[in-house]
RNA sequence: GCCCGCGUGGUGAAAUGGUAGACACAGGGGACUUAAACUCCCCAGGCCGCAAGGCCGUGCCGGUUCAAAUCCGGCCGCGGGCACCA
């Protein structure tokens, strides 16, 4: 064997397994199937060591099973419309589509070294028109279906662009070009009827039994269930044809201390209001000032304009409440009213502070005062609580009960009507620009909306485009956007919106199961290969994507495209944590934020520099991303040690769940061991062929544990643990003196335990070990069971929780024996110095505790 | 602001109620070498001690338990998500 060099090992390997076509998917009905599916990259055009960690982590799991005796389907694919490649197109000129292409062909080349055992014949990108157009034929069906509808939203409208931003285009308050300060404006959006299957989505929650508990936690949160009633606040004098003001709530318990009502500034009151009075007009004008998302509402000042209105409280009617309108109040949730119990409620409170509104008390904790300073009363749910004259007569209760006793009593007087509630909004998936897949319907003068007939998808995307000016192309694209009914043959308009790309990415799992298909899923197909059994991807995506594709498994399963069974398109889900990397920013001369690349930056211990000399501000590592570009290019790490030094060294030290901080020093040190392997494999290619050795009995039971070991840690996602297995079975057989078969057994076993991590290597080693056929096919190694059980264990003895001393006994000692025994260790007897023993504890296999 | 996580040696970590620090990295010492590199061997949580050994120690404070890194309560710090980044 000569040296170690994966420079020629690796693309040799690579060129066998393509021609063996080891890694083509099988439908083979004869064998049980297993469907591994890493979270599709978006195409950057360089790839990092986050996918590098990610896609090997589903490549150990797709070799380990094929080993298994699984038929396994391991896919690789492009989320490839999106906002970056329309900027780039914007900054450097070019076209989205080429700029997309060009970056898929960039890091398929770097992909293609990891050594990865993906299908390749499957690969699609949701950009190529055979995938959208797949995609808008499912469109169509759930439009006709009733789970697609049009209303009005809320988006970020930048005044001086003309044009709608992201919420990561709008930075404290203002678009990241123009600086313009952003409003909050409707547009008329097309939704996917997604909080029809609010109920659904939530109870089928607890059948996922292999998802992160964090996970499903954090999906029940955000579909937000929430059981509350609807009350009307009579006006003390009807305004703008109304008479009452709707409020839903989730705590009636407090009802008591309602002390002010507030409205959204698009309530029809606050509309009217506005008509009339400039004032009114002005508040609700600056009211609509900021982002719309949720933590730019959550965190604004809290603004509020009294409008002179009163209500009359509907339990007490001797009390009334002032209206305000305030800028925290959104129309789109509940009934754009809510009433404010500052008492115990620390936003209302603040509100209340500010505006000098009243505050009570609902309730006290039982034996204290409790008046309300700066700091609203807000005990847990389940705290027993002693409330002042409520309404129900209830004194000492917690707010669970108080709350259903509340519903109950005012749904019996009338007064309210007991509801749940769910926070999941409908999904908007308009988007006002170019990349992305053409919503396929026409606007059409008589018939309305019409779609696209089927015959004429795909609606594919005009090449001839440019992105000079701010806004959607398309809209400015006659010959594109002109076009005669569908229905009638009239001169119509399409639709100019194209699809948010979660869309691509809600169903691009089922598509892997026949790519190429004239539909959008194959049936026998998807009933072979679906649910996906293990899907890996980042916890960033823990609660949308995920959501989303959940709901769109529902829906294409509505309308005939997916099986009953795939409905829950993820039977387990592993979620990595992410590699992070310190972030080099500097600003420019308009002040504003401008980062830069690890290799741009020259780090020494004061501090941080550009190759120019220009200082730079380190910032703390945080998850890599394009924008901040704390992104690490892991081409120099193969290029230098090859894919299997790569693959094992983002596998070895931490745990997969984790965040892994990126540092180059260890690479090398994983490098070395590779190389002591393959010398430790031609030393034992070398040995005689009847050479006896002691260790024969030692050598094969480290083997079986080995196997033990590093299988369990696979099936249990503990890579590194793994790998640790394999570092002490590595450091035993190297020192171990047993003989020529049982040595050329055993580095057999570690090349095919190896192989998931290090797949070119383990080849190398299984070839020149004598292995049958390729190690990509070979056999899972099984451990037999006789060589892993011990005939003694060591027991430490604790007294009274301290380790003192240990002692050895068989392993099936009887518990009064292994007292006596411990009591008469003279470790034990030197710490207790004659004390009595007031109790001794054993637990079988595994300690001993004195306690005196 | 709201929801969800995470926090253990100089570093990545292991131990998920039962011997805290496995396995590695960086570091120190030694062997080999004219020398260095490579390779191999040894040491290594902190404090006290010549040693034997002892005390302390898993972000901080408190609790449950014979026994807590692990379970519970409260704090602090860091990270993810917050519906148009993907």
């Amino acid at each position: 064997m000569s040296r170690y060099d994966p420079s020629v090992i690796e693309p040799r390997w690579q060129t066998a397994w393509d021609e063996a076509g080891v890694f083509a998917a099988r439908h083979d009905p004869a064998r049980p199937k297993y469907y591994v599916l890493e979270m599709f990259p978006y195409p950057s055009g360089r790839i990092h060591m986050g996918h590098v960690r990610n896609y090997t982590m589903g490549d150990v799991v797709a070799r380990f099973k094929a080993a298994q005796g699984f038929s396994v389907l391991h896919p690789m694919g492009w989320d490839a419309f999106g906002m970056p490649a329309e900027n780039a197109a914007m900054e450097r000129g070019g076209h989205p589509k080429d700029w997309t292409y060009g970056n898929i062909a960039d890091m398929k080349a770097q992909m293609r070294p990891l050594g990865l055992s993906i299908d390749w014949s499957r690969e699609f990108a949701t950009c190529d028109p055979e995938y959208y157009g797949q995609q808008q034929a499912l469109f169509i069906d759930m439009l006709a279906a009733g789970l697609i509808t049009r209303k009005a939203a809320v988006v970020n409208w930048d005044p001086v662009d003309m044009t709608v931003l992201a919420n990561e285009q709008v930075i404290d308050g203002k678009g990241w070009r123009s600086g313009a300060a952003v409003e909050r404006r409707e547009l008329v959006q097309w939704f996917f009827k997604i909080s029809d299957y609010s109920e659904e989505l939530l109870s089928a929650l607890d059948g996922l039994k292999d998802w992160p508990e964090k996970v499903r936690l954090m999906q029940a949160n955000w579909i937000g269930k929430s059981r509350g009633i609807e009350v009307d606040f009579p006006l003390t004098s009807p305004f703008a044809g109304q008479t009452a003001l709707t409020c839903y709530s989730t705590r009636p318990d407090t009802l008591r201390a309602a002390t002010f009502m507030a409205i959204a500034p698009e309530h029809p009151i606050a509309r009217a209001l506005a008509e009339a009075d400039p004032k009114v007009a002005a508040f609700c004008e600056e009211a609509r000032r900021g982002g719309t998302s949720e933590e730019a509402i959550e965190t604004a000042e809290k603004l509020g304009h009294d409008t002179g209105l009163t209500v009359r409280h509907p339990v007490y009617p001797d009390k009334t409440l002032a209206v305000w309108i305030g800028n925290f109040v959104l129309m789109e949730y509940g009934t754009g009213a809510i009433y404010c119990c500052p008492g115990h409620d620390q936003r209302d409170l603040d509100f209340a502070r500010k505006y000098r509104l009243p505050v009570v008390n609902a309730f006290h904790m039982p034996g204290e005062t409790n008046v309300i300073g700066t700091e609203a009363l807000v005990p847990a749910k389940d705290v027993t609580v002693a409330y002042d004259q409520h309404f129900t007569g209830i004194t000492l209760s917690t707010a669970y009960d108080a709350i259903e006793r509340s519903i109950d009593w005012m749904e019996a007087q009338g007064l309210g009507k007991g509801q749940v509630k769910y926070r999941l909004r409908d999904w908007g998936l308009s988007r006002q620009r170019y990349w992305g897949c053409p919503i396929p319907v026409v606007h059409c003068a008589t018939c309305g909306v019409v779609p696209e007939k089927k015959e004429n998808l795909p609606v594919e995307l005009p090449y001839d485009v440019s992105f000079d000016k701010p806004g959607n192309p398309l809209d400015r694209h006659p010959t594109w956007r002109d076009v005669p009914c569908p229905t009638c043959g009239a001169p119509a308009k399409r639709e100019t919106d194209t699809m948010d790309t979660f869309v691509d990415s809600s169903w691009y799992y089922a598509r892997f199961t026949a790519p190429r298909s004239k539909t959008p899923t194959d049936a026998a197909e998807v009933d072979y290969w679906m649910n996906v059994d293990q899907y890996i991807g980042g916890i960033e995506h823990a609660i949308l994507h995920l959501l989303y594709s959940r709901f769109f498994a529902r829906a294409m399963h509505k309308t005939g495209h997916l099986p009953a069974k795939a409905i829950e398109p993820f039977s387990a889900l592993f979620t990595q944590g992410m590699v992070t990397h310190e972030i080099y920013r500097t600003t420019d001369a308009q002040g504003r934020p401008v980062f830069h690349l690890p290799e741009d930056v020259i780090r020494s211990e004061a501090g941080a520099t550009l190759k120019d000399g220009t200082a730079v501000e380190v910032i703390p590592s945080a998850k890599m991303s394009k924008s901040k570009k704390n992104v690490v290019d892991p081409m120099n790490i193969i290029a230098a040690y090859g894919a299997d030094t790569a693959r094992w060294f983002v596998m070895s030290d931490s745990p997969p769940e984790r965040d892994v901080e990126w540092t180059a020093s260890g690479a090398e040190a994983t490098f070395k061991h590779l190389n002591r392997v393959w010398a430790l494999c031609d030393r034992i290619g070398q040995m005689p062929a009847d050479h006896r050795g002691e260790g024969d009995d030692d050598l094969a039971r480290a083997t079986a544990r080995a196997i033990d070991e590093v299988t369990r840690s696979i099936e249990g996602f503990a890579f590194n643990k793994a790998i640790a297995a394999l570092y002490g079975f590595t450091n035993t057989l190297a020192k171990a003196n047993a003989s020529t078969a049982v040595m050329k057994e055993a580095i057999r076993t570690l090349a095919r335990l190896m192989s998931p991590m290090t797949p070119h290597i383990a080849e190398s080693i299984w070839s020149y070990q004598g292995g049958d056929g390729l190690c990509a096919q070979a056999e899972w190694p099984k451990a037999d069971p006789a060589l892993l059980v011990d005939d003694t264990v060591t027991l430490p003895i604790q007294i009274n929780g301290k380790r003192r001393a240990e002692i050895s006994v068989a392993k099936d000692m009887a518990v009064p024996e292994i007292e006596k025994i411990a009591l008469a260790n003279e470790d034990v007897l030197r710490f207790l110095a004659g004390q009595p023993v007031r109790k001794i504890i054993v637990v079988p296999g595994r300690i001993i505790n004195v306690v005196v």
